[in-house]
This record gives structure tokens, C-alpha cells and sequence, in this order.
DNA sequence: CGATATCCGATTAAATTTGTCGGGTATGGG
DNA sequence: CCCATACCCGACAAATTTAATCGGATATCG
């Protein structure tokens, strides 16, 4: 059980705005920066900001900001842009799609392990990944 | 972000094993009864049975039984043994794919949100799935 | 106007998942 | 002993998804 490479470029492009909130646009560029292939994270960028996540500026001095304060953008947000909506079975979100019984114990589990997943990622946002680095020079881009 | 069909597939034949423990060794036919194909069901099974959740039983008359009491058997084992442990981002499991710093804070939500999850589906088994029927006269085969 | 930089649909390449095939091996019953 | 049964297993093929690329359109600052 695998994210895409997908969740995790678009979170450090996310984190990657988050910091630098306040200096302008940052064009795809320097968002790139840590060796993500430029065109495909243009692509994904594009989810993010359909979603909301994001807002752009086209043209000249143009890119990307992030649309709201990082700690009102949880994760859950980012990784449902990025690869939709968990769903561990069709069975929980397409009722047709199940042969068994309507209520047969098998989705009730994934029904319950998908809630809490999600409350999960909702619980951790953009803001709070800033808050232990004191200890630590971390960057993202090189 | 899905959970493929192994996984699936693969808490179904647990389950139905579960219900069957007492009858003896199921075979492939009647675990795959539920359509799926049965020759894929077979290589599934043989995770499960690798990974010491079932136990096979070879030649006439033979099939597969669980091998622990369905309390003793967590989602998490299923689900690891389908389709591998859980990774959010490579940068979790493996030090050196990450190109960033050591401490970077993505990598610790990555790591937080690994640690929960897998936490989750430690929390349920088999037997919890047995709960609540009373009121569904669920099957998992048709 | 022209350099910059986002936008976007289409296409290709790579990887993974899903399913199939064919033969091998163990075992119980006649 | 034989043979039907049923698991075992590696290799292969098909289908789907993910990752990446391409070419050009559009917007905007200076």
C-alpha cells in the first residue's frame, strides 16, 4: 500500500509555498527545484489550484501562491487534490458496485478504517509541519 | 488514493475462512465463489498463506483454513501481507532516496500519518467483523 | 511589442495491477 | 498402486494507472 509520487510532490509544493508565503509568485521554476520534472508538477499544480489550494498569476512575475494561511490547509485537502478521495473499496462509495449483501461486515470495516483515515489527515495541516524544525536547518529545496 | 483489488479480495476469502473455520479445509472453488477469478485468488492466497494467515492443506480433500482464531487476526496483517506494508513516501522506509535534509518536516508527517494508519487497521480483526450481524443476515458468498 | 510564465489537451512511456496458462507436487480413497 | 483432486509456482499477457513529455494557446508585466 503505496501513495503516488503524486501526494508527495504536490505536499512539498505545498510546503514549498507555504514558506515562502510572503515573497510573491514563485514561478514553477524554483518550485521545481528539488528534481521534480517541471511539466508534470505544472500539471499538478493545476489540481491544486482547481481545488482551491493554490491561486495563480499568469504572465510575467507570475506563479504560484498558496490561497489560504497553512494552517487553515490540512492534508487531507492536499492529498484528496492530488489523488481523489480515499476510497479502500468501490463499495463504500458505489453502492451498486457490491455483490454481497447490502450490509455485509467486509464494508462496514472499510467504511470505518476510511473515516478514520480521513479524520486522521484532517488533523495534521501545512502549519503544523513548521512547528519542530527549531532543532533542525531543514529545507526542501536543495 | 485506492486500495487495489488484493486487498480486497483478499479480507473476503479472509472472512469467509473465518466463517468456515470449523468445517474443515475450504477449497479455491468455493472461497472464489464470490467471482473472483479463482486462478488470481489462488496466487493471493498463497501471500496469505506465506505470511502465516492461513494454512493450506495439499492433495484430495484439501483446501485452506485459517490459521488463528479470527480475534487474533488484524486487518493490518491482511492488508500488509496483500499488498506489501504500508509507505507513504519511500522517504518513511528508505534513508537515502530522500534528496532533502535528514529532519526534513514533510517526512515527519509522512511518518506520523504512517504510524496511524497503521494503527488503525491494527486495532480491528476479524473477529470484530462477526459483531454486529444480528441484524443482517449478510453473506459474503452469494 | 516581446519576454515571461501559466494553462491545457493530447500523446507517449513506464510501471503496476490484474488475470491467464501450463505444468509440477502432494494426498486421500478406491 | 493409481488416479482424481486440489494446492503450488513461475512465467507470461492484458489492462489499467501513473509518470512524463510535447506543442502550442493565453495572459500580463515592463
Amino acid at each position: 500500500m503505496k501513495l503516488s509520487t503524486r501526494g508527495k510532490y504536490g505536499l512539498y509544493a505545498m510546503y514549498y509555498l507555504a514558506e515562502h508565503r510572503n515573497e510573491g509568485p514563485q514561478t514553477l521554476q524554483s518550485i521545481a527545484s528539488t528534481g521534480v520534472p517541471k511539466q508534470y508538477l505544472e500539471q499538478l499544480l493545476g489540481n491544486l489550484r482547481r481545488a482551491g489550494l493554490v491561486a495563480s498569476v499568469r504572465g510575467a512575475q507570475g506563479g504560484y501562491q498558496i490561497a489560504k494561511p497553512p494552517d487553515q490547509t490540512t492534508i487531507l485537502e492536499v492529498i484528496d487534490a492530488m489523488e481523489g478521495p480515499l476510497a479502500l473499496s468501490e463499495c463504500t462509495t458505489d453502492e451498486g458496485s457490491c455483490k454481497h449483501a447490502c450490509q455485509c461486515p467486509v464494508r462496514k470495516v472499510w467504511q470505518r478504517l476510511t473515516e478514520s483515515i480521513n479524520r486522521e489527515l484532517a488533523g495534521v495541516t501545512l502549519g503544523d509541519m513548521f512547528e519542530e524544525i527549531d532543532d533542525c536547518e531543514a529545507t526542501v529545496n536543495e
